[in-house]
DNA sequence: AACACCAATGACTGATTAGTCATTCTTTAA
DNA sequence: TTAAAGAATGACTAATCAGTCATTGGTGTT
């Protein structure tokens, strides 16, 4: 694949993204997306045989760099409690600074029109957080909880900070609110 | 308004509550709902002006729906702590116990096509929540936390573990899931 | 029985949709 | 310079959309 190609196909995947996010998948039509993208109406369809094919694509795209991006840093050696602190702080930092990838994660994470294929792929690249999860209780890092639950209000927990942050203006106070999340999701899972 | 009115208007509100719910906003066509309904494709346009009007009408109803189930029987008297968890059972039972409204409103409540007016009349019917958070700040039960962020923390937590019930099938273990997760919040918020 | 009233109806409309495909344009290599 | 390959194009189509409105049908009153 050429530049030129490349170029044509992220154009189209960074407009659908924009848009998808800003007016949902049946809110956006497929004429939009390649005005956005400054291509033409048919040259989507060289790319993604069809307007599902491409949201699948751009999903398991973003999800995808988004896993990058809060695995940074986290398999320097260090105690637990540090490795967990960083997760926490790469989970926020990464959504607050691709505001845009965070809401089309939230909006499209249980939408019908991912396949259960696509979702699953997209998963196996966060394996890393169970697997740092499931070393705390084993170590006894983490009190007595359902592996699940514990999972379940770390990752939204971090949702819920980065939308503070993001949805109520507070981005400069993010490093505070980082840290004072931190403390509240620690004191609740830790042991003792 | 009389019995046969009402029960078209609440016939259409039903179908549009599933529909919006499976399929989206513009997933879903006016003459789906009036079919799901039992009505003519007219008839939707009587009740409401427009399709933007029906999931506005809609939001509103379903938020003031859910508030008061969240609000039973949290004005008896009894200590924060035992208050605090009432608000807590309350928030999951009624999830879990109205599926499709929890998945409705986390679908649209930061739609663009609800209105902000729509948004805030809504939130009215919350402001409970946030009193008895404030009076957890105030009295010290509460740690030295932003109000904002506590209230995003219990909001989110309650709303993940009414997801890991719902969609990971652990509707047997609810009591056992709505005690741990309390417990991973109190002790994560409580002064000490 | 005759009438008034209005909710209910569904055929209809102009606009918009996802996707097609014959044609044009660009690139590369001989 | 020329020719082959295939990427890019946008006018086009059949289907579907939100919303309209002239008509119908049921109910209560006289």
């Amino acid at each position: 694949m050429d530049k030129q190609v490349k170029d044509k196909k992220t154009a189209i995947m960074d407009a659908a993204l924009k848009l998808f996010t800003e007016r949902g998948f049946h809110g956006t039509s497929t004429a939009q997306i390649s005005k956005e993208a400054g291509v033409a109406t048919g040259t989507l369809f060289n790319y993604f045989p069809s307007k599902e094919d491409l949201i699948n694509s751009l999903y398991f795209e973003v999800k995808g760099r988004l896993s990058l991006c809060i695995k940074e840093g986290l398999d320097s050696e260090a105690t637990f409690e540090v490795r967990m602190k960083k997760l926490w702080v790469n989970l926020i930092r990464c959504g607050v600074n691709n505001p845009e990838e965070f809401h089309f994660v939230g909006q499209f994470c249980s939408s019908p029109y991912i396949t259960k294929i696509t979702r699953e792929e997209a998963m196996k690249e966060y394996e890393f957080i169970r697997a740092l999860v499931e070393e705390g209780f084993r170590n006894g890092e983490i009190g007595n909880y359902s592996m699940e639950l514990a999972m379940m209000i770390l990752y939204q927990s971090s949702r819920a900070v980065v939308s503070l942050i993001l949805d109520t203006g507070h981005l400069q106070d993010t490093d505070e609110i980082i840290e004072e999340g931190f403390e509240i999701l620690w004191r609740g899972l830790a042991k003792n």
